[in-house]
DNA sequence: ATATAAAAAGACCTAAATATCTTTTAATAT
DNA sequence: ATATTAAAAGATATTTAGGTCTTTTTATAT
């Protein structure tokens, strides 16, 4: 449903909101060994969402990313947006281009709860709210002697 | 979430459960053309729903694609699992190796409500379900004048 | 100013999904 | 038996997602 780009994305944009500071930035380096994600495919990513100002980068010496007080209220939507776009919930799911309320195929009321379903939590939470749930003892960093 | 595969499967088979019966079966051809898919494709697919009894064919003269009794009792979920496979249905969202109820993800809680949600519609729902469906007047044949 | 460290950018590679084209096999009608 | 028709099977091409490697830019500390 996400792609792994976006998944990646939400996982680093995490991992950095627990972690960074102003004055502590967190290498990408140090992102892809944490999470197990491959450093220069995440990099691109994060270097997308910098662009959109979802994240907050600097270069050379003591640089690296983290987040403002602003990036920290962004919606998970946002990063969806940005990374695989928002199709997924517009598009029917048996793929026909004129479903809708009015003219539905045979699966749509069916999926459109779950579509609607899915689309508020991601409208809703922030990263703050996903940061809070780490601190809070959720799953995050990746088992180290499991691997892709 | 659903592949493009296999989501021509299930327009194709609700097609053929829809037009076909033991003696007028339908050729890929017309499957293709109406459903506006890629003929060469959608046959791939088909075939390999063939080999698993999902649904019924025959070569030669006046031959082409049907279904049985026995196929329209089928479950989306069945056909879901030949051409996709079900493990969208137990991984976790954000991709964590070892995400479940007692170690979840941020997201596992509100994931999973959805989730289970579609997988009961699909473990739920029959070929016959959706060619009904379709005879109450659902959209199924895609509108003429749009294209992919 | 210079060296250094780190992200940004660019070029390239690989694998999987999707799509097309050609040949073979198997029913059926003549 | 033979010709014909249609699916099955095989080979190949294209596109997209995912991933790697190298070079450039920019901020910082010395």
């Amino acid at each position: 449903m996400l792609s792994k780009s976006c998944v990646y994305a939400l996982r680093a944009i995490v991992y950095v909101g627990h972690n960074s500071s102003e004055n502590h930035k967190i290498g990408i380096k140090e992102i892809g060994e944490e999470l197990d994600l491959p450093v220069h495919f995440l990099s691109k990513i994060l270097q997308s969402l910098v662009k959109h100002n979802i994240l907050q980068s600097t270069k050379g010496p003591h640089g690296g990313f983290y987040i403002n007080e602003v990036s920290g209220k962004i919606k998970l939507l946002r990063i969806i947006e940005v990374v695989d776009g928002l199709s997924f919930f517009h598009k029917c799911g048996l793929g026909m281009h004129e479903c809708s309320d009015t003219h539905p195929c045979p699966l749509h009321d069916d999926f459109i709860v779950f579509r609607e379903g899915l689309y508020k939590i991601f409208a809703t939470k922030t990263i703050n709210d996903l940061v809070k749930k780490v601190e809070d003892g959720n799953a995050f960093i990746q088992n180290l002697n499991t691997k892709n």
